[in-house]
DNA sequence: TTCTCGAGCAAGCAC
DNA sequence: TGCTCGAGAA
């Protein structure tokens, strides 16, 4: 029954069969943490634990979907040979965010939440935070005050890393720490503002997720739905998940973690990699297994690895070895002219390696920030190279999907003030005077049931233009649900009563007009419109494509993707786009040393990704506007962590800018240039 | 009071 | 570049 046991190693099955109750995993890139992972999940329902009684963890929406999907195809897999039933339920798998947010929703009312509490994305979040900022004056003091995203920063690392916030103001933002009294002030007033509000940000989530963990009545409860805990990447974690976790590990211990300190990169998040080394503070009972070969790689593209690893001051304390008898040929490192030789060589290098055989899929374009690849999906486009793109939060950001959003929080939280202030706005006439002085009338903030609010509607609309005031009915009577209306109805005429705003407030009204007809689509099986709502800030599509549910499995894509997003993937094919100073590392995070060795974990996170080839570019010149008819630019240099010993390790292929053909020597032109270059420095 | 336009500045990774 | 903020016009 555990026949797929004999497809691990000695290590990986010692792991995924360890009978104690806290196991941590220690394990460099591509030793197969995952799945000695996944075979734990499956070898631990195989001893009796049902599915819906183990609980998985990941940091990022990607890395939550790949683990459910590995978990569920080796339950299908190990159920086959014996021919027994597959266990029923499913496995509790997500984000640690995903899995507060459902645990919320299911005890709401005991954790003292209003059922249809909204959930702020960070933009949002902010804006709340800005909302109280002015209110305090501390804009007007005619110093310089941090903005709305600096606060937003500094409560949020606070919160995370549970640690006062004077200590994180000294540590973030120096400048401003005889100003500590005012920051903290305003994040006193954003949580009340928050809780008037009925309002729950991404910090919110894991705040009352311990809570409820930690309650009298409730925490038993939880604690006993789950029989064993998982975590990948625990080197992610920051304190709050910590205290979560061993919130929820009072009762039953049973916890197994896995994690690699070289690939720490959410320090910006308030998480540390001494959560993964010192476990044993927090969970004491803890044994280890480490895991030392890597089937991913072949060992050129290793060598890249450890090289990088050695030039780290403190070492990487993971040294990777590659299966023997593989023959490889070296990594590349391509210098380009310029970013437009950049693209044209990635893209000539992508087909001829699907010309090889391998399909676009198996290929990825890595960058550091997601607007690297801009250029590149240009290029794309142009040459019909299909592509999907992981990283970055594009479609959210779009107005009108912001804005249908908000309309699914307010029919279940007529208190959501940061909703009616962007919705009043949409309309003609309105803008935030008028919006501020109609949410004043309807009260968001009294006393007594929500559904009040919208009861005082009609004297707010008074506050309005009398033009803009039908259509504003319009909007408020959708709001209101009536008896008996599904929810997939009532958000159709959400969506017809919002259509007519959209087309007078925005251009290309057709696509948006598309957009909105798919997100109403979504709400069809929901139980709730600001469970939607929740589930598109959570997991935010990623295009509009997205929606229409996966490609068809024919169908052949480039994968472009943050190297963020990367982590815990592989490819044939690895390119990393941009290895040049200033992007990679990129030169905001150059002011600590911390920063720059995060930067340096990432890097080797990108490098670690190829099974087969990869391909490192610098580009030798940026244009500070790419797409414009200047040539202004400026000499980039190779990235720093390309030292000698580093770029030993790779073959060198220099590009010229006509010229795309590998081999050919660097312009005297544009090395001239790059000599003088040194001297402006 | 809203809307439009130009100057100045910040810029990322993530739930 | 593209967003935010302030000045001036409708």
């Amino acid at each position: 029954m555990f026949a797929d046991l004999d497809r691990l190693n000695e290590e990986q099955r010692a792991a995924a069969t360890f009978d104690g109750d806290q196991l941590r995993i220690l394990a460099g890139a591509g030793t197969g943490k995952t799945t000695a992972l996944t075979a734990r999940v499956a070898w631990l329902i195989g001893s009796g634990i049902p599915p819906e009684r183990v609980m998985a963890l990941t940091f990022t929406r990607r890395a939550a979907r790949e683990m459910s999907h590995r978990i569920e195809s080796r339950l299908a897999d190990s159920a086959k040979p014996t021919a027994r039933r597959r266990p029923q339920g499913r496995v509790v798998a997500g984000t640690f965010h995903s899995i507060a947010h459902r645990t919320l929703r299911r005890h709401a009312v005991a954790l003292g939440l209003p059922e249809g509490f909204s959930v702020l994305d960070a933009g949002d979040a902010a804006d709340v935070i800005d909302l109280v900022r002015e209110e305090q004056g501390a804009a007007a003091t005619g110093r310089r005050f941090p903005k709305k995203g600096t606060l937003l920063d500094l409560y949020s690392r606070s919160v995370n890393m549970q640690q006062p916030l004077s200590l994180v103001v000294n540590e973030v933002a120096p400048w401003c720490a005889d100003q500590l009294e005012q920051v903290a002030s305003i994040c006193r007033s954003y949580v009340n503002r928050k809780r008037l509000l009925g309002l729950v940000d991404f910090d919110d989530l894991l705040l009352y997720w311990r809570a409820a963990a930690a309650d009298e009545r409730l925490g038993p409860q939880l604690a006993s739905d789950v029989a064993h805990i998982c975590v990948d990447e625990y080197q992610d974690v920051n304190a709050l998940q910590v205290d979560v976790l061993r919130a929820l590990r009072t009762t039953d211990p049973r916890l197994t973690v896995v994690g690699d300190d070289s690939q720490a990169v959410y320090g910006f998040r308030g998480a540390s990699p001494r959560h993964l080394l010192d476990i044993g503070s927090a969970f004491p009972a803890m044994s280890t297994i480490l895991l030392g070969h890597n089937y991913r790689s072949n060992q050129p593209i290793l060598d890249v690895a450890n090289a990088l690893s050695e030039d780290a001051p403190e070492g990487f304390t993971t040294r990777l070895r590659a299966e023997p008898g593989s023959n490889a040929e070296r990594p590349r490192l391509v210098r380009c002219a310029d970013e437009d030789a950049q693209v044209d060589a990635v893209c000539e290098q992508v087909l001829a390696h699907r010309e090889e055989g391998i399909a676009l899929r198996e290929q990825a374009v890595l960058v550091r920030a997601a607007h690297h690849s801009d250029l590149l999906e240009l290029e794309l486009s142009v040459r019909r190279i299909p592509y999907v793109k992981y990283g970055g939060l594009r479609f959210l950001e779009a107005a009108h999907v912001k804005d249908i959003i908000c309309l699914f929080r307010l029919a279940d939280n007529p208190r959501d003030e940061l909703a009616w202030f962007r919705l009043l706005q949409l309309l003609d006439g309105v803008g935030p005077v008028r919006a501020r002085r109609a949410i004043a009338v309807l009260g968001v903030d009294q006393p007594g049931s929500p559904a009040e609010v919208l009861m005082r509607w009609r004297l707010a609309v008074e506050e309005l233009p009398s033009a803009s005031r039908r259509t504003a009915d319009l909007f408020v009577e959708a709001l209101r649900r009536a008896d008996g209306e599904s929810v997939g109805s009532h958000s159709e005429r959400l969506r017809d009563a919002l259509e007519p705003l959209i087309i007078a407030a925005y251009d290309n009204a057709d696509a948006r007009l598309a957009d909105l007809a798919a997100l109403t689509s979504a709400a069809h099986n929901a139980t709730r419109l600001s469970d939607v709502a929740a589930d598109l800030t959570l997991e935010p599509p990623n295009s509009t494509g997205d929606l229409a549910g996966p490609p068809s499995i024919d169908e052949d894509w480039l994968v472009i993707s943050t190297v963020h997003s990367a982590k815990g993937l592989e490819w044939d094919v690895v390119h990393l786009l941009n290895a040049a100073d200033g992007n990679f590392p990129s030169d905001m995070a150059l002011t600590s040393k911390e920063g720059l060795e995060e930067e340096r974990r990432l890097f080797y996170v990108a490098v670690t990704r190829p099974r087969r080839h990869l391909h490192v570019y610098v580009p030798l010149r940026f244009h500070y506007r790419p797409r414009g008819r200047d040539d202004d630019h400026t000499m980039g240099q190779p990235s720093r962590f390309l030292s000698d010993d580093v770029a030993g390790c790779f073959d060198a292929v220099h590009l010229s800018r006509h010229d795309t053909r590998p081999d050919i020597a660097i312009d005297a032109g544009i090395r001239v240039e790059m000599e003088l270059d040194a001297l402006w420095r």
